[in-house]
DNA sequence: AAAAATAAGCGTTATTTTTACACTTGCACA
DNA sequence: TGTGCAAGTGTAAAAATAACGCTTATTTTT
């Protein structure tokens, strides 16, 4: 089982002729995205309804062959904007998924990348062209292949990644309050936390830049937005913090 | 640019003919495995002459093309005994190198692992018979392909996960001493610890056993040593500390 | 128009964790 | 027998975290 005419991009005799090469059985590689939002107070799954056999219109996260021209990363960053127009997202490895018969069709293996987006208006359109739903993530479907396992092992990892990294603006509208920015860290820790102490910590770290507006929509009394400060972010993003809670 | 006689192990017609699958071009798979070791106070790295061409005689991490037959992962396992002879070794994966031009003799693409191992005098002997040396971290050469790349990106991710995981235990022999432990973690964080404070908090997470030996060579009056207890180890292992230091 | 309800926002105290630091012990070797 | 060297122990100050009560702004209800 061997595939003679895979493409070389490199003509040196050593490297065309080495058995090396030509004795290895290639193997299809893919990438998948897992794409979480969050609206209303929720974290959410980003799912398509598959448009090709095998596995018509089941529930899949969105994902692509890697092309011979482009890297696995490229390839990710492709497949994101494909389907959701969107460039410049925070998009993260997440890990390889390699089992041999993953996938019945054939022996493919596929490197998941999670991303995280924010929730405007615009992306809406592009979602409904696909096909495609946002789930909570307490109603994920059943997704084909190993795409469940995936959704869960991007939550374990968001839950370890936000301790360490305020990654949650990632998730967040430009503009939020802090009683927002609280539910969406209870949301990934799964626990509730002190009003009064999440306030402290989150502002010590210096990275929010208070607004004069107000968000009414969830309370009577309404509650001042922030938008953060981008190269205090990048600070804390290189440097690591602790935010346990 | 295409390969026709790839590999199906599933005959259902739908999959079979399925341009999905057909239509993809296969690109070769292959995983990569940083194995790192402690010994004599310092962190190490394993290092073979490769055998075939292209690069052959160069140092490199070792490595395999997946087979058709097995997962990514058993891939890595397998890798790892067939050159060093060991089994149950604590391996992690690394993560995906997939650039395009990564390898001059043909698109291949690497699931990268990264394995650590304690030296006691049986691994020496197989390294031995595959032309195989332990590096002195400070000291890698440079390695073929991308290989110094997973090498720093292993102990960027070492460096991270001793913060939240008893990682070092992986590396010490079975019987240890505390300042050994210690001076483990000075190497991995890159600066040196408190004495006092440092046993103070390994003690206090009560996942040491306390021997009637003492180890002699470092000291005359000689440090006594511990072994690490697997189930409360297992338990941290699991539910994650803070070993921030 | 006053009262009630609701969520935002602020400040203090107690507790725990972290940091800093100095002296004693056991043993080999001179 | 005493000197050197790393192992080992205790304590106090500082910082971070956790717990908690009251006030404020606004809308809805009476």
């Amino acid at each position: 089982m061997s595939c003679q005419n895979f493409s070389m991009n490199n003509n040196s005799p050593t490297a065309r002729n080495a058995a090396y090469y030509t004795e290895a059985a290639p193997i299809l590689v893919a990438v998948d995205c897992i794409i979480l939002g969050y609206d209303d107070d929720r974290l959410k799954l980003l799912s398509f309804k598959r448009k090709v056999e095998p596995f018509q219109n089941e529930w899949s996260v969105i994902g692509s062959f890697v092309n011979p021209s482009e890297s696995v990363d490229d390839a990710a960053v492709r497949v994101l904007e494909e389907y959701t127009g969107l460039q410049n997202i925070f998009m993260e490895p997440l890990g390889c998924y390699g089992a041999v018969d993953r996938d019945p069709g054939a022996r493919v293996i596929s490197q998941a990348f999670f991303a995280l987006i924010r929730l405007d208006e615009k992306e809406v359109q592009t979602v409904e062209t696909h096909q495609a739903h946002w789930f909570d993530l307490s109603a994920v479907p059943k997704l084909i292949l190993d795409h469940n396992q995936m959704v869960s092992d991007t939550l374990e990892k968001l839950y370890r990644k936000a301790r360490y990294r305020p990654i949650g603006f990632e998730l967040l509208p430009e503009k939020f309050s802090i009683p927002q920015l609280q539910n969406l860290y209870e949301t990934i820790y799964g626990r509730t936390l002190d009003r009064r102490n999440f306030r402290k910590k989150i502002l010590s770290m210096d990275i929010l830049d208070k607004l004069d507006e107000k968000n009414k929509s969830s309370s009577r009394k309404g509650a001042f937005l922030y938008r953060f400060n981008q190269s205090r972010y990048q600070e804390m993003a290189e440097k690591g913090f602790d935010f346990e809670m």
